[in-house]
DNA sequence: TTGAAAGCGCTAACAG
DNA sequence: CTGTTAGCGCTTTCAA
């Protein structure tokens, strides 16, 4: 770029010598960074000049500890390894970058326990607001959000009642529309492979809601058990499944309902005839193997999450929760 | 968790406040938060008890500035749509975790200048090192990472005589047991579904390789042309493929590959009777697919990446390369 | 419109 | 072993 200087490895050019450079204090050269409108546009070009020809990068670490905002985003995720949670970050980090926003993200691996830890560091971090997914966390967890003031959502979750602001949808409300397809096709044995439920309230809330609309036409499960996410594990698990002589099975997420669907497809069963499959998520693979789903807001979810902790920094006030919704996405594997 | 006071909403406790408490000075605090081995443990555990009392957390932005480290890795990926990278990402993360380090991220869906403006962005953080991914850069980035000295590397590919320290696989390479193996199956009109390779020295090299050994067989693609990362778009392009009547279809990724199946199962093309099928990626739904693919070490990669990037800063060292291998998974599409 | 000076919360010599 | 004293690089009153 500017060539002529033989730009030496690391240089550490600060706003002090751009102002000298540019013949001016500190204070004018923060005030042209930051756009303020009381600078006298020869100065401000005079500052820009230097700043150009320095290769000055302000220190955004300094400038956070004199403003008390980071212009960071923090998010705690249970996996990336799984492409939905994936592109809910995705979203996420698009809406954060194109509102200036840089966003630190960890990884849970659906460990409450380890959850609270990364709270505690984003804490440390001082990032401007936290997303989570979920309402299952521990005591702890709650008492550093609460105390500490941190603005934070918890996406993938909807409670009317919850006390935290809740940015996605209803997962128990998600699944009637699903009970009610299968029950209007005739499946009447049916069965579930869920997803692990232990310290998962969405998975929970997911179960209980198909035993609810279950009940509701009369019936229970004819068989349920849970699986970790993993299209093999899913496919071993499928035998036990059959055992149950259902002629429909819900499964917790598409990727257990991919499993079911290839160990159907290798036990020479028929999908749907013999047994229908049903998914969770709609990923794009879900389109091809033709899996009936529910299909599930991701980017929807991520862009709003750091809108609304952005906006809420910004006006110096809680975030709100959102309502959105999923919906049944019928297919032929039923 | 500590009941008694009320905890009122935000609680700006400082090193001031838990020196004061403990009656030490900042400076002692400081040491028993670092772990410093010159204070009395009488003196520690009071300034424990004080920490605990207070719920005192550290500032990380301000010990960053004092120090002059962040502890914090950044990272600049393509998009995270790719269950690749995220698997990368993922275990990137993990591992800097592991390290007792942030990680910030930025997507720059695929886009040089994009990536450009996300590097001076981790400049002005301050990230102690940054993994990107390939070697398509702007000359102005490149510019930024040699003045500004940010340690860096590049993933998901392998240069011996490339300038960067590279921590990924020769793309060219890798493309040569694949091609080896069509040939010894009887495979001769080989077609070539690539992934867009614009801004994209991986899928370039890739594209080359496949050229490269074909032609040290004295063969040349009957057909080839670009798609992008969509299941939907690589069974658009079906037909097209189809129009070279090729008896293999090399697909730039998995996900091309996962299209190009589904199309031949629409149209009654039996694969691999009819037409080969072969991927790149090897994402876990390619063992159910049963697809013939290259396996790729995202999350060796990742964990590589981070640690030599940290293991670099403490050692105030350069990062160095490292070379990993791909490798041909026969399954039954081909 | 601009500059001087006082911090933001922490660490790092340097004494003692 | 512990306290004092300077900053780290920026923003922000407060005066001028």
């Amino acid at each position: 770029m500017t060539s002529g200087k033989p730009d030496f490895i690391t240089s550490p050019v600060r706003q002090t010598d751009v102002a000298r450079k540019a013949g001016v204090s500190t204070a004018t050269v923060s005030r042209v960074l930051n756009g303020s409108t009381l600078v006298r546009s020869e100065v401000r070009s005079r500052v820009e000049a230097a700043i150009a020809e320095l290769g000055y990068l302000p220190h955004e670490g300094a400038r956070s500890l004199a403003t008390r905002r980071t212009r960071t985003l923090g998010m705690i995720i249970p996996t990336l390894n799984n492409a939905i949670f994936a592109a809910g970050v995705n979203a996420l980090e698009a809406e954060a970058r194109d509102q200036g926003h840089g966003l630190v993200i960890s990884v849970s691996n659906y460990d409450p326990v380890q959850e609270t830890v990364l709270i505690r560091q984003m804490l440390e971090r001082k990032v401007d607001g936290l997303a989570l997914v979920g309402n299952d966390r521990t005591d702890e967890a709650r008492d550093l959000l609460r105390s500490s003031g941190l603005r934070h959502v918890a996406a993938w979750t909807f409670d009317q009642h919850g006390a935290t602001a809740d940015i996605g949808f209803d997962n128990h409300a998600a699944m009637e529309p699903l009970v009610a397809h299968l029950m209007a096709t005739g499946r009447r044995r049916i069965a579930l492979l869920a997803g692990v439920t232990a310290d998962n309230d969405r998975a929970r809330a997911r179960v209980k809601g198909i035993r609810h609309y279950l009940s509701e036409h009369g019936l229970a499960l004819v068989g349920s058990r849970e699986v970790r996410y993993s299209i093999r594990l899913a496919q071993a698990a499928f035998p036990d499944m059959l055992a149950h002589r259902p002629d429909a099975i819900i499964c917790g997420n598409d990727v257990i309902a991919y499993g079911v669907l290839f160990a159907a497809q290798q036990a020479g069963i028929d999908v749907p005839d013999d047994i229908a499959v049903t998914g969770f998520d709609d990923l794009p693979m879900s389109e091809g193997l033709n899996l009936t789903t529910i299909a599930v807001p991701a980017a929807e979810m991520g862009r709003r999450a750091a809108n609304e902790l952005i906006r809420a920094a910004e006006e110096e006030r809680a975030p709100e929760s959102y309502e959105m919704q999923t919906t049944l996405v019928r297919r032929g594997t039923s």
